[in-house]
DNA sequence: TAAAAACCTTGTAGTCACTATATGGTCAAG
DNA sequence: CTTGACCATATAGTGACTACAAGGTTTTTA
């Protein structure tokens, strides 16, 4: 099959079939007479992993990782669970905080109703806030130096 | 102040400070006879603007307009309410997708306990289910051809 | 006073996983 | 014979930095 017959069966991308192609995920099919790349049901069967993996949210250097231990099986699988624990905990990291920052974005948006000039905009006075080093509805005080002197000439810090 | 000064204060490496400068995000400060970058109070409070809406993950492109905004604040503070409007909805699309991944590779995970081959590994036989277009603990059906006779050598795709 | 460390400058390239563009070859249908 | 869909390559762009190279300056230390 063609590039574009194996990119409608797996949902993946010609530019991106060749992409990983390029980056040795993909090995390189054999070219017909006219140049076109002829797939065959390894490639689809790779590629249709790799796009699995790719849903879950996989960096393409673990399914790499995984390629590879797919193509020596009789390795010990403890490095697929660890790869898959590592995977899971960066992902509910990313869920903690990505909760976190919903959490501060409704606050914001509740600091502004109706329609005022953006001086008066409670959303804008927040934002500012925080670059005055004043608590914010979002932040702690992200901003901790003392504000006071730093800008004298040169290189008297203190 | 000089940049390495300026990045203190605010969090913000120098690096990404003279990008921000690049990038049109952050006003060219003045020059000293050497050359080095000499910061005010209004560099400082508008970098520190910056950080704190890249610390609720908004684009450069949206720090921006809030930028424009903040220099022109007789502007209707719509503006400001749809952009932060429109950053909600999207951080609440991703956390959603993230939590229904996490859930996925929980249950990844649970396919496999103890140590054994890769050959046998739960979580392996999952993923390769995914390349045969069965269906798997992650998804319906992630390929949902027919894979019956597509081999043949051209052009009669049926 | 000299050397070393820390800072600054510019420019360029690398990251990740694509995506888009330019330019041209191939093929089937009308 | 032309239109359109498909394929090829190479290159550059995305976002938001980060790292590096190769030099100049300032501060600290011995």
């Amino acid at each position: 099959m063609r590039i574009g017959a194996l990119g409608q069966v797996t949902g993946v991308d010609p530019e991106t079939i060749r992409y990983y192609e390029r980056i040795g995920l993909l090995p390189a099919p054999t070219r017909r007479a006219n140049g076109y790349r002829a797939y065959g049901p390894a490639h689809l069967e790779r590629l249709a992993f790799i796009r699995h993996c790719r849903a879950l949210d996989m960096p393409l250097a673990d399914v790499q990782r995984l390629l590879h231990l797919l193509d020596h099986p009789l390795d010990d699988c403890q490095d697929v669970d660890r790869l898959i624990d590592t995977h899971l905990a960066h992902v509910q990291g990313k869920l903690q905080s990505l909760q976190a920052l919903a959490r501060q974005l409704e606050q914001l948006r509740g600091r502004c109703h109706g329609q005022h000039a953006t001086a008066e905009c409670g959303i804008m006075h927040e934002l500012v806030a925080a670059a005055q080093g004043e608590n914010c509805v979002c932040h702690g005080s992200s901003v901790q130096a003392p504000l006071k002197n730093m800008w004298r000439p040169e290189s008297q810090t203190g």
